[in-house]
DNA sequence: CAGAATACCTGCGGGC
DNA sequence: TGCCCGCAGGTATTCT
């Protein structure tokens, strides 16, 4: 599910709550996810304090006095912050109690989230250690694109679907971007004209600013902290909308399959 | 190193 | 109504 937009809009959600607030207890009914978590998770994190909560791609990091949090959501993965006095959700997996007697829970049907605890650096630690730029920063431009397309003769919808290249960009964002550049999604990433690709950035950095205000896309699982659905979906051109007319010229969009996954376009305008 | 295939998991909608 | 199939916001790992 969560893109850059989802995880940026649960992180800004659960930092006012989280912040300063001390860890009493960890209650895992389900440890086994993407990674299995650790059992010394409740030792290494009681009475540990909240300190930062930020996002590394789709990571989401919750720093204390010892150590880092890494959160992953996965597909289908949801964070919560209620009452710990409450009724236990269906996949409702992990439950980090705080003092203030709130609980973050974690909700994640399939399971292909994660939730790690590291005590290095986490930048440095092994999944976020090869990640590419953030797209929102300076240092995902134009001349870092083109130089990183030489290299690659995957699709261009692949390629920036790579976190090895740029983060947080998946499905639904990267067909969004690759209409609103008019390039096709089939296209070699090394065969990309220079200016298309300066057009890309541009439009990778609009579409996600654009799903962050409107507080992410909501296809079916996906909630903000506070349970609401987020509300990008009625802004989409072209992800899930195969077999309609496209929104800029009425041509019927079409939908081929690329590395396992739907990608929707419009054969008129993206060439 | 780049790229393709595989694996992990549950739920849902469509076809029969 | 029920069963089977394919598909769904991801991505590390393994193999070529």
């Amino acid at each position: 599910m969560p893109e850059l937009p989802e995880v940026e809009t649960v992180s800004r959600g659960i930092r006012p709550l989280l912040l300063k607030q001390k860890i009493t207890q960890i209650i895992v009914r389900q440890p086994k996810l993407r990674w299995t978590i650790p059992r010394s998770l409740n030792n290494d994190l009681k009475q540990q304090t909240i300190q930062q909560v930020t996002r590394r791609g789709k990571y989401l990091l919750l720093a204390t006095e010892n150590g880092t949090i890494i959160i992953h959501l996965g597909m289908s993965g949801v964070l919560l912050v209620q009452p710990q006095q409450h009724t236990w959700a269906k996949h409702e997996h992990v439950n980090i109690i705080l003092a203030n007697g709130y609980a973050l829970c974690f909700i994640d049907p399939r399971r292909f989230g994660t939730i790690l605890w590291t005590t290095q650096d986490p930048q440095q630690h092994r999944l976020l250690k090869h990640l590419g730029p953030e797209p929102l920063t300076r240092d995902f431009n134009a001349r870092y694109l083109i130089n990183a397309a030489r290299r690659h003769k995957c699709t261009i919808k692949q390629f920036i679907m790579n976190n090895h290249i740029v983060v947080g960009v998946g499905n639904i964002y990267a067909t969004e971007a690759l209409f609103l550049a008019k390039i096709h999604p089939t296209t070699p990433a090394n065969q990309v004209s220079a200016a298309h690709l300066t057009k890309l950035v541009t439009t990778i950095k609009q579409v996600l600013k654009l799903a962050i205000k409107n507080s992410g896309t909501t296809i079916r699982d996906y909630a903000t902290s506070d349970g609401k659905p987020g509300n990008f979906q009625h802004r989409l051109y072209v992800y899930g909308r195969q077999n309609q007319p496209c929104k800029k010229c009425k041509t019927i969009l079409q939908a081929i399959r690329l590395g396992q996954r739907n990608t929707v376009f419009c054969p008129s305008c993206q060439k």
